[in-house]
RNA sequence: GUCCCAGUAGCUCAGUGGAUAGAGCGGUUGCCUUCUAAGCAACUGGCCGCGGGUUCGAAUCCUGCCUGGGACGCCA
C-alpha cells in the first residue's frame, strides 16, 4: 500500500471521528486528494481538504484545518500532522520509518516499484503499426519509444500487458510495394521495367530486389505477372517485415504480438464486425458504396467502409480489428498510439467502437505528435516520398539507443516537440542523459570498491542515515511507486525521465556530501549503513533506467 | 471554413485548481591528495501569448482573439 492511501485513509477516518463529535457537520464529503506539496517546508504529503470543505462546513478552513489535523493519529509513517494556513494539512513522514525503506527496497530488488494498481487486468497497447512498405522513419521512433515505456510502466503497475504491432499487410499500399518490387526485381534482371505511378523508389526497394535474386534467382521471370507479382511479394513482405523487426529493436522495442490484417480477413472477424454494424443499423449504401453512418454518433462526416468496387477501405478492416481487440481476445483496456497524422481518424473509430457496444473509455488513442529534428539551429528535413528520409536507424546509429529514447520520453506526447540532434549527441555534461547513467554509474563503483575488499555489509543499522542528503535520498527512491501509478492512470511516460533527473540529483549530492566507504576505522558502522542505501538506490536507478528501456551502465569514460 | 495540438527563462521543455512557477542547456564565478569533476556550490535569467469570466484561490478551468504546427480521400 502507497504511504499516498494511508493518509487519505487516515484523513477519512478523522472526518468520521469529528462528525461523531460533533466538530463537524456536512452533508457530503469530496474527495480525499493527498498531493506532494512544491515546497519541502510543507512537509511530504498535503491535502487541501479544509479549503475545498470550508463552504459546505459553513466554517473557516484553518479551524477545520485544525479540527482534522487534531483527529489524525500519527504511526509508524507519519511523524507529524500540522494544519497550516490558510486551510492545508501537512503530512511528515518519520525519519524512521523512512530509514527502514532501505530494507524494504533492498528486499524488494527488481519488483520495487511494482503494484497491483492495474489488478491484472487485460491491456493492450498498439503502437508502431508502420505500413510493411519500407524502413521505420524517424517521424515513428517517438510514437515506439513512448509505447514501449508506456507499456513497461503499465506492467510495473500491475496490468496485462500485450505489446502489438498491427501489420498492415492488406490493401493497395502493399499493392504498389509489391509491384515496386517486382520493378527493380525485372531491372536489376536485365527486363524492361517501370515502377508503378505510386510505387516506393527508395533504395531499399532494389536491396530487396537484391537479396531475392541472391536467394531464389531469375525464376520468378517464369511465371506471368499476377502469379510473379504475388509470389515475390509474399517474400518481400516478409524481408520488410523483418527489416522493421530489426530497426525497432535497435532502439530498444519489442513486440510481444505482430498482428496480421489479413487475419482479420481469414478468420472472419471483417465479417462479424460487419454483422454487428449492421444489425446496430449503422451501415447504408449510397452511391454504390457502403458507408458507416458516424455522423449519427457525433463524427462530423459519414465515411466509407466498403468502396464501389466491392473493395474495403483502412477503416473498415481497422474496425474488424478493434473488434478482435475487444470481443475476439478479449482485452478489457486497448491503448493505440498514432501518429499526428492520423488524429482525425479518431473520432470514426471511437465512434465504431461504440456503435459495436463496447464502451468508448475502454479505447484511448494516443496521438504521438510531430517531431521536427534540428541540429543546432539547422531544421534537418526528413521526407518519405523523395526516397532520401531519415530512418529511425540512421538517428539511432547517429545519437545512440539511450539518449534517443530519453530525448523522446521527456516531453509530453500530445505536445510537438524539437529533436536537437547536437544536443543529444554531445556526451558531455550538457547531456542529461548522462547526468543521470553517471549517477548510476558512481553507485556501482561504490559497490565494485566495497566488493573488492569484501565488505561485508549485511549487518548494516539503517537508523545511522539520518543526514538531510540520506533522508531526501530514500524520500526520493520511494516516489518511484506512486510515479509508476500515475504513469499508468494518466498514461503519461514523459514523467520519468524527469523523475530520473531529480532521483541522479539526490544521488550526486548525497555522493557529494556523505562518504560511503570510509577509511577512518570509526567510522565503520556508518559505512555499513551507508553501502545498503547504495544498494537500494542502485535498485531505484536500476529499476528507472529499465522503465525507460535505457542501459544502466556500471561504468562511464570519457573519451 | 471545420477539427486537433501548442504558446511558460536567451534555447528545449516540466508543472494542468493550491502555499514563494521549476529543470536541463546557455552565460558569469568558484571547487579535483580521499568511492569517476559526464560531478558539486553560487550567481544570472519570467507582463506563464493577449483580453474577459468562474473561484476563497487560475500558468492550470470556461470564453473571445492573436501566433505557430497538423488533420480534413471510395489513401493507409
Amino acid at each position: 500500500m502507497l504511504v499516498r492511501d494511508t493518509i487519505s485513509a487516515a484523513i477519512s477516518n478523522a472526518l468520521e471521528r469529528a462528525h461523531q463529535d460533533g466538530a463537524l457537520n456536512v452533508d457530503s464529503v469530496p474527495s480525499i486528494e493527498v498531493e506532494r506539496p512544491n515546497n519541502p517546508e510543507h512537509g511530504d504529503f498535503a491535502t487541501n481538504l479544509p479549503l475545498r470543505l470550508a463552504r459546505a462546513a459553513r466554517s473557516n478552513p484553518l479551524h477545520l484545518a485544525e479540527v482534522i489535523a487534531a483527529r489524525v493519529p500519527t504511526g509508524p509513517e507519519i511523524a507529524s500532522v500540522t494544519p497550516a494556513a490558510p486551510g492545508f494539512i501537512n503530512f511528515r513522514l518519520n525519519d524512521h520509518w523512512l530509514q527502514d525503506q532501505v530494507e524494504a527496497v533492498r528486499a524488494a530488488g527488481d519488483s520495487f516499484g511494482a503494484s497491483d494498481f492495474g489488478a491484472a487486468r487485460k491491456i493492450m497497447v498498439e503502437f508502431v503499426s508502420v505500413n510493411p512498405t519500407g524502413p521505420v522513419h524517424v517521424g515513428h521512433a517517438r510514437g515506439a519509444v513512448l509505447g514501449s515505456a508506456l507499456a513497461n510502466a503499465l506492467h510495473a503497475a500491475g496490468y496485462a500487458v500485450t505489446r502489438e504491432y498491427y501489420v498492415n499487410d492488406a490493401g493497395s499500399q502493399m499493392e504498389a510495394f509489391y509491384r515496386s518490387v517486382w520493378a527493380r526485381y525485372r531491372q536489376a534482371l536485365g527486363q524492361p521495367a517501370d515502377l508503378p505511378d505510386n510505387g516506393y523508389h527508395g533504395d531499399y526497394i532494389a536491396g530487396i530486389a537484391a537479396d531475392i535474386i541472391a536467394a531464389d534467382g531469375r525464376r520468378y521471370l517464369d511465371m506471368d505477372d499476377p502469379a510473379a507479382i504475388r509470389a515475390i511479394g509474399d517474400v518481400a513482405r516478409e524481408k520488410m517485415v523483418a527489416l522493421i523487426r530489426d530497426d525497432l529493436d535497435a532502439i530498444g522495442v519489442r513486440f510481444d504480438n505482430w498482428f496480421s490484417e489479413r487475419q482479420l480477413f481469414r478468420d472472419a472477424d471483417y465479417d462479424r464486425a460487419m454483422a454487428r454494424l449492421r444489425q446496430g443499423g449503422h451501415l447504408a449504401e449510397r452511391s454504390g458504396a457502403l458507408w458507416f453512418n458516424s455522423t449519427a454518433l457525433g463524427d462530423d462526416r459519414d465515411n466509407v467502409v466498403v468502396r464501389s468496387s466491392g473493395e474495403p477501405t483502412y477503416f473498415a478492416s481497422d474496425i474488424a480489428y478493434h473488434f478482435n481487440k475487444f470481443y475476439g481476445r478479449s482485452f478489457e483496456r486497448v491503448i493505440d498510439i498514432w501518429g499526428a497524422d492520423h488524429q482525425g481518424h479518431v473520432p470514426r473509430m471511437k465512434a465504431a467502437v461504440a456503435a459495436m457496444d463496447i464502451a468508448p473509455e475502454n479505447l484511448t488513442v494516443l496521438i504521438s505528435q510531430m517531431v521536427t529534428l534540428k541540429r543546432g539551429a539547422e531544421t534537418v528535413r526528413a521526407s518519405k516520398r523523395t526516397g532520401d528520409f531519415v530512418t529511425l536507424r540512421e538517428l539511432v546509429d547517429e545519437v545512440g539507443l539511450d539518449a534517443c529514447r530519453y530525448f523522446f520520453l521527456a516531453r509530453a506526447a500530445s505536445t510537438q516537440m524539437e529533436f536537437d540532434l547536437e544536443l543529444a549527441t554531445k556526451e558531455s555534461s550538457e547531456n542529461p542523459v548522462y547526468y543521470v547513467q553517471y549517477a548510476h554509474a558512481r553507485n556501482a563503483s561504490i559497490l565494485k570498491l566495497a566488493a573488492d575488499r569484501a565488505i561485508d555489509y549485511a549487518a548494516g543499522d539503517v537508523r545511522l542515515l539520518d543526514s538531510p542528503h540520506e533522508l531526501t535520498l530514500i524520500r526520493t527512491m520511494l516516489r518511484l511507486p506512486e510515479l509508476i501509478v500515475q504513469v499508468a492512470e494518466n498514461l503519461e511516460p514523459h514523467h520519468l525521465p524527469h523523475y530520473a533527473m531529480e532521483l541522479a540529483t539526490a544521488f550526486h549530492h548525497f555522493y557529494e556530501n556523505c562518504r560511503v566507504i570510509s577509511a577512518n576505522p570509526d567510522d565503520n558502522a556508518l559505512t555499513l549503513a551507508r553501502l545498503k542505501l547504495v544498494a537500494a538506490a542502485q535498485i531505484a536507478f536500476h529499476r528507472t533506467l529499465t522503465l525507460m528501456g535505457m542501459t544502466a551502465p556500471d561504468r562511464m569514460e570519457r573519451t
